[in-house]
DNA sequence: TTAAACATGTAAGCTGTTACATGATTTA
DNA sequence: TAAATCATGTAACAGCTTACATGTTTAA
């Protein structure tokens, strides 16, 4: 499947980047829906360059320090585009070990039990605020072909995830108090 | 972190089982927020027979077949029960590829775009009709101290989570479209 | 009698995380 | 001058998927 490869030529169908960019990128502004550590990243694009799919200059920033700036090539792009068009089939559920602990949840007390769901209600509501702190930056629906549409869609998704979420675990929070 | 071991101690506790039973839960009832092939539990339960967690009787069905049946010893229990009571650290949000080439659908033709979502949709409304389907079995929020009750509660927490999703698609849908 | 379900295992390969490893440049 | 950030890489390991491998029992 290989979605990192899709995500890092897709990235660099916006501009060309570094090593060290793509990396920035996907530890803040994609992390919602992805993300890869540069451990995943450099040897991903020594990949791609095998590959023919990207190229690179390297850049002196200061008097030694090289850095690699990485384009998309036509094939690359073609590859990307392919990509894009094709028809997601739908992922399995995510797995999640906090409702993991919830199926198992009758061995706790109910004093425990609200505790856990109230802990962690405090944590979606902190990504919740940061998240709609993200969204003022989008004070109306960005043009459909610009780059930021995509982000505000997956932006809106998350938020009303996050919304979601603290509803179920006011409702799991309802039944163990009733 | 070792969640699979968990996740099968957790089941053994609710009572004694074989690999080929594990599997099938793992690949029906709990696979909404957990799962496992039996190719990952046959060698977790040998790793957790020599941790000293689980003991297993031989049965046989029929005139040869040798099934192993699974049952959770005290240090097993011993160890679960520490295991649930520790507090959930907020998992990061996990990976979506469908959101992955949303991010990037600026590069699609609107129809395109409207299509995929479309497809999306077809395919969580299917998921939900099912999950719907299975929560009729609970006419009732099932006792606080009862397995089901833990059944119960991730049972709403993925209806309520496609129906979200549903709300975004329909979301996206309509900023496509405008 | 044959297909579906029962039943258990191993191997190869991919993905991802954490840690190891090194060094330059900028800012306080 | 020290800390933060920039910058790039490798290694070991954990987790998971797909395929390989084999054979039994049950129900249509």
């Amino acid at each position: 499947m290989r979605a990192l490869k899709y995500a890092i030529l897709g990235l660099l169908n916006r501009r060309p980047m570094t090593g060290y960019e793509l990396s920035k990128e996907f530890n803040f502004e994609l992390a919602e829906f992805w993300y890869a550590n540069h451990s995943q990243i450099y040897p991903e694009l020594k990949k791609l360059h095998t590959e023919g799919l990207v190229t690179y200059d390297v850049e002196i920033s200061g008097d030694i320090l090289e850095t690699k700036r990485y384009t998309i090539t036509e094939q690359g792009q073609k590859d990307f585009m392919q990509w894009l068009h094709k028809d997601e089939k739908l992922q399995r559920t995510p797995k999640n070990p906090f409702r993991l602990r919830m199926y198992f949840s009758n061995y706790l007390d109910t004093e425990t039990r609200v505790q856990m769901l109230e802990n962690q209600k405090m944590q979606h509501v902190k990504r919740l605020n940061a998240l709609k702190k993200t969204c003022e930056q989008y004070p109306e629906t960005p043009p459909k072909d610009s780059d930021r549409f995509g982000d505000f869609l997956v932006l809106r998704g998350a938020i009303t995830r996050e919304e979601q979420v603290l509803a179920w675990l006011d409702e799991c929070i309802g039944y163990c108090k009733e």
